[in-house]
DNA sequence: GTCTATAGCTGGATAGAC
DNA sequence: GTCTATCCAGCTATAGAC
């Protein structure tokens, strides 16, 4: 069985999952997806039965990156301080460069949760890899104060993911104040997470 | 100039404003808002000229909602940490009352930030109303410890909002882990907000 | 593999009876 | 004010030539 062309369909995917980042499932145009691809609508369909599946590539692509980040939670050889550090900083980084990644996966997670959770349960390799069993067995041993992490993890993620989901919003609040947001600001995000992760889970409060 | 039917008007705009909640403005069909109110599509277009300006309605009055909840920022006879613990607790049960705005902002924020920038400037009534003054006044006199306002806020917005944008990952990640997300988390989470107001804004750390 | 042309459907909007 | 019937634009999807 002779090969699709390789490059013909990388380039559709990823003018697909430009055009489904900016508009979601349902705003994209297949004409939009092949002007940006720099083909004809036909093409689309040819490699891609349908829009329904091309979406499907792209949002399990999406969703892969995603749990790609979660690796060095289930590193049992370094402390659970540092690995939420670890996490948190490259679940920024991963946001930084995938800026639409968060807000196109709620907006798509909220249309179709069956989907999600059958997605997720194929890209989990283990109960390890779970954010929630780290902590629950940190607190357990005492090795990180007592606390509801469910709460820790909730605080964790809406402090680095939020900025990048309602980046309209603050472009609009520092806009309106005379605010520049540049790298520097964003330098400080980091610094403030790292923060808060000392503040919650230190022994000895600093 | 006889009255339009008040009831019907109001029906439409509850069906509308649920539909689009859920949808969007390109995902929600004038057919299911027609359902939703128990009429026929031909009404809403006799009430509302066309889809867009019965979204405008819906929107406006979300905008509007929002920024009742900022009026406590203005108050000089409270301590500026009163008011933004205030302002969090609004924030939160606002968000609880309509756990859609949020997303539902952002999302048409996000594709029409002209319109966006014309209703805020019509919405607030001065410049007083902003947090961001108000913390960098705050700073200045002495009231709350030095530190970047912009990132104050974000991290406030980011913990108060995140949980409700993205309730729909919470809840898978809860499900995995067999948690029950009950009303006594909810509380949790103010509380956390509260606990992290407390630790920025303290002149004495405790 | 890639294209043009077009079938077929969906959904917003309108005409016109009541 | 409210309804039914229908028009028409825009979009997905496919047929068929090259």
């Amino acid at each position: 069985m002779k090969l699709k062309d390789q490059n013909t369909e990388s380039t559709i995917l990823e003018a697909a999952r430009f055009i489904f980042m900016e508009k979601g499932l349902y705003g994209a145009r297949m004409q939009d997806i092949a002007n940006k691809a720099g083909i004809n609508k036909a093409l689309l369909h040819y490699y891609f039965r349908n829009k329904e599946r091309l979406f499907d590539e792209v949002f399990g692509g999406a969703l892969s990156r995603y749990f790609k980040n979660m690796d060095i939670i289930s590193d049992e050889s370094i402390s659970i301080k540092e690995r939420i550090l670890t996490y948190s900083d490259r679940f920024i980084k991963f946001l930084s460069d995938y800026p639409q990644m968060s807000i196109f996966l709620i907006k798509e997670i909220s249309s179709n949760e069956e989907l999600f959770h059958a997605k997720v349960k194929g890209l989990k390799k283990n109960e390890k890899q779970s954010i929630l069993n780290v902590l629950i067995e940190g607190i357990q041993s005492g090795e990180i104060p007592d606390q509801d992490p469910v709460i820790f993890l909730m605080n964790l993620q809406s402090l680095c993911a939020y900025p990048f989901v309602a980046s309209p919003i603050f472009n609009a609040i520092c806009q309106n104040s005379g605010i520049q947001w540049t790298d520097e600001q964003h330098a400080k995000l980091l610094y403030s997470v790292h923060e808060f992760i000392h503040f919650k889970l230190s022994k000895s409060d600093l």
